[in-house]
DNA sequence: TTGCAATAAAGACATTTGTCTGGTATCTTT
DNA sequence: AAAGATACCAGACAAATGTCTTTATTGCAA
């Protein structure tokens, strides 16, 4: 057998190595922390974890594969999480498009649950700010207000543009002076989503 | 059986999931994905997985539990992290600045260090569309380049402008005609960051 | 001394988890 | 129609991993 270590010497070398893992996003198993710190026995290894859980500086979750953690983060939660981005997107329903994804962004959402972003082409709404290569995080939903930015559908083709709703039909306004009002016969538009913010990358790409 | 999802519109979950899961910390198990993801079959899990990683999309550590990770270098700590987004800052350096968050944004970056949000006030930037009520992402910095838009301090007053340099002096420029630029003498203006990103919040505000 | 707590070890057991084999249904291609 | 590809399911096996039991050594205190 080896000899004891003083203190809690050991123990704070398996604190740190757990930490350390923790912090590259994979927790270690009992065994790896064994070998580690060159324990030859598991059950030495589990019972300075066991003890730390037991002193409120690790937690775990009993009986997992590396179900220790710490346990300030899991007040944190999940924060955000990322949805994808869309780029071309044209010709057919979203369904389809979900194969042309540039990568992601992350939202501070629970859900990511219908919303997705969106590479805007062309200059027709920039007297509203969005520019081309802006990327428009929507979230899906079949109607809007007279006045929202929208992404709709019209004769198989995806646009953003500001939504007016007048008596019998609704309207498609650019925010260029250049680009000229889309007025679709009812039942070649749908609305796809609104737009709930917009980005802008001055610098790098996506990532 | 269940009806078969046309496209890889499942694997897209699949990856989706797996991604939201690495960020918070702990790898999912492919039992894990399956209860996630509603499949009634393991394999159906593995299959998705293992296909995400042949096509180089994710990658697994062979045998061991919870074995799949990002490739490339972002495997390693988060992806995301929440920066803060600060209000009011004039009158004296950012640090006293801190005080007056006004919330925080997710950014994909490794480190938030350097890196804040800041509230734009004002009209003079609105030809590269940025707006009031914008946020301007940060990067603190000392110097930068011309024709960067930056966040400088001129008398004690923050300000972001695009950034001029010519022979001898520096010029803090609007992008709106109906404002004038700044033309400071030296040591009264100093560069305290480089705007790498701009978000607009359609909807709701910050959360 | 005796007793007790802490550290460590060896082996075994039970659960979790990755992996495999085979099968069904739908769609596309030949 | 036949063949192949894709998506999914069912069940089982094996490796990885968490947990338990028992034992040994050392230091400290009553």
């Amino acid at each position: 057998m080896s000899p004891r270590t003083p203190l809690g010497e050991t123990r704070e070398r398996v604190y740190c190595f757990v930490r350390e893992r923790l912090e590259q996003g994979l927790p270690p198993t009992v065994r790896e922390v064994q070998a580690a710190l060159g324990f030859r026995a598991v059950q030495t290894a589990r019972e300075h974890l066991e003890r730390l859980v037991g002193e409120g500086r690790l937690a775990k979750q009993s009986g997992k594969a590396r179900g220790y953690y710490l346990p300030l983060e899991e007040m944190a939660g999940p924060l955000s999480i990322l949805i994808p981005v869309l780029g071309q997107v044209q010709a057919g329903a979203l369904s389809t498009a979900i194969e042309h994804i540039e990568g992601h962004i992350p939202m501070r959402t629970r859900t990511a649950e219908g919303i997705f972003g969106l590479r805007i082409r062309g200059e027709s709404m920039t007297g509203v700010g969005i520019f081309p290569g802006d990327i428009a995080v929507v979230r899906s939903q079949p109607s809007a207000e007279s006045g929202d930015i929208v992404v709709a559908l019209v004769d198989d083709e995806a646009t953003i543009k500001t939504l007016k709703i007048r008596q019998e039909r609704i309207e498609l306004h650019p925010e260029n002076p250049h680009f000229k009002p889309i007025v679709p016969f009812p039942g070649h538009c749908s609305i796809i989503g609104k737009v709930i913010e917009v980005r802008r990358f001055l610098e790098g790409g996506l990532h």
